[in-house]
RNA sequence: GCCCCCAUCGUCUAGUGGCCCAGGAUGUCAGGUUCUCAGCCUGAAGACAGGGGUUCAAAUCCCCUUGGGGGUACCA
């Protein structure tokens, strides 16, 4: 319950998220939900959440579930709702049959027979003057009059919108300009119903990577997929806000409390935005850089588990390490899991063309048995102790180091890209990096 | 077809008539750090879609063309 106080502090601001259930939510209209949610979050107004669900073919409560859990988990909470326009359908009804005794709608059966409500459009010119657009006019003679209620009972779109709208105290519209055109239909039926208009803001469309419209083929578009691909909430929200708004200055990283106190429809942008997964990543990382490794590593767990990695035995100051070694190298928890297999499985797999580049060479043998004697003497297995040890050995070899890391590190690793060496093998164990060396030299290098 | 929206580096954007031979970020390339890669640091290349106006002056205003997107459903 909010105090008396705290309601005289609040605006009269009220804005709603209205996703049909017929999928996930998707990046496109996440960024919708941001938005109002950011704009009523700025104006201490109210976010509500609607569900629209009047097409009964198409809609599902899995979907209706998925929007929800990605709504929290981006954390967007919603004040009120949500509210489903499929129990509300006595209410669409009435306003209908209202509009059939004033003459301004009727009832209108199709070829296949199927008898439903249609609103009579009258001519002449329309405006609107949208907070993002300006002015844009339209020629309502060139809109045909059109079905508010379907022959199952159900609503169509623009006619629950309105009527959800206007019951639902809305003051702004914050959607996608895809949005527009429905918009001279909409206030047709505000005018026919004698309710106050809200104010208008269509925000641009968010394309795929090749500039068309966002679909399966793109790859990851749901909010879903990005978590489950391990990206960051808070990382995804600062992508998605600076994608049709920017803060005015030259500021890329943003915490959300800027977000609300800087967030204004002045300074959405009127063009549609190609998703680039590439800067996507890169934010990602920076905010992976930006947490505190022993906060970040519990949440590394899960991604591990669900690679088939057997966690159980996993302690977690040894994954805090882990993350500890990697942390300024992923850029997402599945990029880190992709990155450190090899510390996991028994039996690791070597890369062909680095055992050919750095193995498969003449006096490689002979100088991993060196390592192999050098590093089996040791009592403490540690960075300090192998890096001064190995060191030692290059100088009395008279070879540059790097002649000896490479060949080590694939034997360690199976690659010739990791984390520094030394911290890995501490990492990984005397044991077993005893092994993976005996293993190499026996199988893997020129006799 | 008709209607509507949009148009600055590859991408996201700053820019609202002079501060812009256009700034930042990302990506790319080069150099540095270094056991590899990543990271980090330094530097470079990279855009006002085209054409007409208006104006002393245009990326910014107007028109046309072109390109992209959306709508034109008993989908939302």
């Amino acid at each position: 319950m909010r105090t008396e106080r705290e309601k005289g502090l609040m605006s009269n601001v009220r804005v709603r998220f209205a996703p049909s259930p017929t999928g996930y939510l998707h990046i496109g209209g996440a960024r919708t939900a941001l938005f109002n949610w950011l704009f009523a979050r700025h104006n201490k107004g109210i976010f509500l959440l609607r569900i629209e669900d009047t097409d009964q073919q198409r809609s599902t409560p899995e979907a209706t579930q998925a929007i929800l859990d990605s709504m929290q988990w981006l954390g967007l909470n919603w004040d009120e709702g949500p509210f489903f326009q499929s129990d509300r359908l006595s209410i669409y009804k009435k306003h209908a049959d209202n509009l059939v005794l004033q003459n301004k709608a009727f009832y209108d059966t199709d070829a296949e027979g199927r008898k439903a409500i249609r609103f009579k459009m009258l001519d002449g010119v329309t405006e609107i003057n949208d907070l993002i657009h300006g002015v844009i006019s339209f020629d309502t003679a060139l809109i045909e009059d059109f079905v508010i209620l379907k022959a199952d009972g159900f609503p169509t779109y623009n006619f629950a919108c309105v009527v959800d709208d206007a019951e639902m105290g809305i003051t702004h519209v914050i959607r996608g300009d895809d949005h527009i055109s429905n918009t001279p239909k909409q206030i047709a039926l505000y005018n026919a119903f004698g309710f106050k208009l809200p104010e208008f803001a269509h925000i641009p469309m968010i394309l795929g990577e090749d500039g068309s419209r966002l679909s399966k083929r793109h790859g990851a578009t749901s909010v879903t997929e990005y978590r489950d691909k391990g990206y960051l909430p808070q990382a995804l929200v600062n992508f998605l806000a600076l994608l049709g708004w920017s803060p005015g200055n030259d500021q890329e990283i943003i915490t959300l409390a800027e977000m609300i106190e800087k967030f204004s429809l002045k300074r959405a942008v009127k063009t549609s935005a190609q998703f680039n997964n590439t800067k996507m990543d890169w934010m990602n990382g920076q905010y992976i850089k930006s947490i505190p490794v022993e906060q970040l590593s519990p949440y590394t767990r899960g991604f591990f588990e669900k690679s088939g990695v057997d966690m159980t035995k996993i302690s977690a100051e040894w994954l805090t390490a882990l993350v500890r070694l990697y942390h300024e190298r992923f850029k997402t928890f599945q990029d880190l899991v992709n990155q450190t297999g090899f510390f996991f499985s028994s039996t690791i797999e070597y890369d062909t063309a680095s055992v050919e580049k750095f193995l498969k060479k003449e006096g490689i043998t002979n100088l991993l048995k060196e390592v192999l004697a050098a590093i089996s003497q040791l009592e403490a297995f540690d960075t300090k102790h192998l890096e001064d040890s190995l060191r030692a050995l290059t100088t009395k070899l008279g070879v540059g180091f790097s002649k000896l890391a490479q060949p080590l590190r694939v034997s360690i690793t199976g690659r010739s890209v990791s984390a520094g060496i030394f911290e890995t093998m501490e990492l990984l164990g005397k044991e077993v990096s005893l092994q993976r060396l005996d293993y190499t030299i026996k199988n893997l290098c020129n006799q």
